[in-house]
DNA sequence: GGATTATTTTAATCTAGATTAAAATTATTT
DNA sequence: AAATAATTTTAATCTAGATTAAAATAATCC
């Protein structure tokens, strides 16, 4: 008898579902994968999907939401035990990276908001927005306590986020590289803000 | 009489109805715009595009040319009468965001070659990683020279490619906006990498 | 092990949007 | 202004791929 909390096996092939279709969503983008391209990865049919997903306008959606969460988690962890901005700026980028090259990820990058319906659309772009602001906030903090330098940080952190959300454009798995990106990129990325 | 050097009407309009795909696959990706989206941008009807263009592949790949054409000119302009490596690579940067906000814009990003048809994703592949290339090489030569800062070029050409490929993705066209992406993006990405 | 429930497949539809051909319109030439 | 060439539209097709319903299989429960 299942718990709560246990994960049942729907779940969790949802899960496994989610992340094959993130993984071929970043790569052909959302109109350009079908889905017998996402059902391959899991050795399934495509109809098999209908299962677990109402249609796959409300597929892209979920990995949409799904990117938030972890988006958001990534944010919270890197507020744990951070001496100022910049260290939980360094974290966050960490944490977020993690999320991408890691054995969790990858997370579907929101590229094709436009593509979904209006509900879901304004919902996606309201969580959007606060992981936006919430990072923005990240920045504006570290001015405040002296750690980042003066920054338009708007601009900054489109530029940020930009160089987080194209890895997957030139990312494709190689462990190397995975590991080259958690140890070089955050440093790479946060170097020209740090006060000197 | 037309000489070799004025344009045609056809390659004008040509010229126009590859910006107006670009600024709608920019906005919504290769699948997911029709031809009636592009069509409708122009005041035609989707059949007109097809004076123009064989079909919808070559469309796209006519814009990702298109695209390499303006960064590859970026790239040169920025060499004329620069004095080190990290004044090319500020000047580059500077051509190519106005190339992507300014009259001549939008530029594809090629964020769909797997979408094109093998010959001509293997021609863009190429001219893209030529493009990389060149930037690395750029990175190398500002660290060669003392102006840049010792780094990881592939990794930090690739993050500074990515902050100006995700740009279509938050600016829409706000002449505002677009003001403050020529005046301060360049020195934002270029900041962390100036030699001390 | 049989009954019940969960999951997947098979085999059709259905549809948006790409493509085409012929006709209509517009521009250009002489 | 007629004739020719260039451009666009109208009105069909054609197709990939999303969706659905029913049947088949696999898992779980008693």
């Amino acid at each position: 008898m299942a718990t709560e909390l246990e994960a049942t096996r729907f779940q969790l092939q949802k899960d496994r579902m989610l992340r094959a279709a993130a993984r071929c969503f970043n790569q052909k983008g959302f109109s350009g994968t079908s889905l017998k391209d996402v059902s391959a990865l899991l050795g399934l049919t495509d109809a098999a999907l209908y299962y677990y997903v109402r249609n796959k306008e409300e597929l892209v959606y979920l990995c949409y939401v799904r990117a938030a969460d972890l988006g958001r988690e990534a944010m919270m962890e890197a507020q744990n035990g951070a001496r100022n901005g910049h260290e939980i700026m360094l974290r966050y980028l960490r944490n977020h990276i993690e999320m991408m090259v890691g054995e969790r990820g990858p997370i579907a990058i929101m590229s094709e908001v436009p593509s979904l319906d209006p509900a879901h659309r304004e919902e996606v772009l309201e969580l959007s927005r606060r992981h936006s602001i919430a990072f923005e906030e990240i920045l504006r903090a570290g001015i405040r306590d002296g750690s980042i330098s003066d920054c338009n940080v708007r601009m900054t952190g489109n530029a940020i986020m930009g160089s987080i959300n194209w890895i997957p454009k030139w990312f494709h798995g190689d462990p190397e590289m995975a590991q080259q990106l958690r140890d070089e990129l955050p440093e790479i990325l946060a170097l020209g803000l740090k006060a000197d």
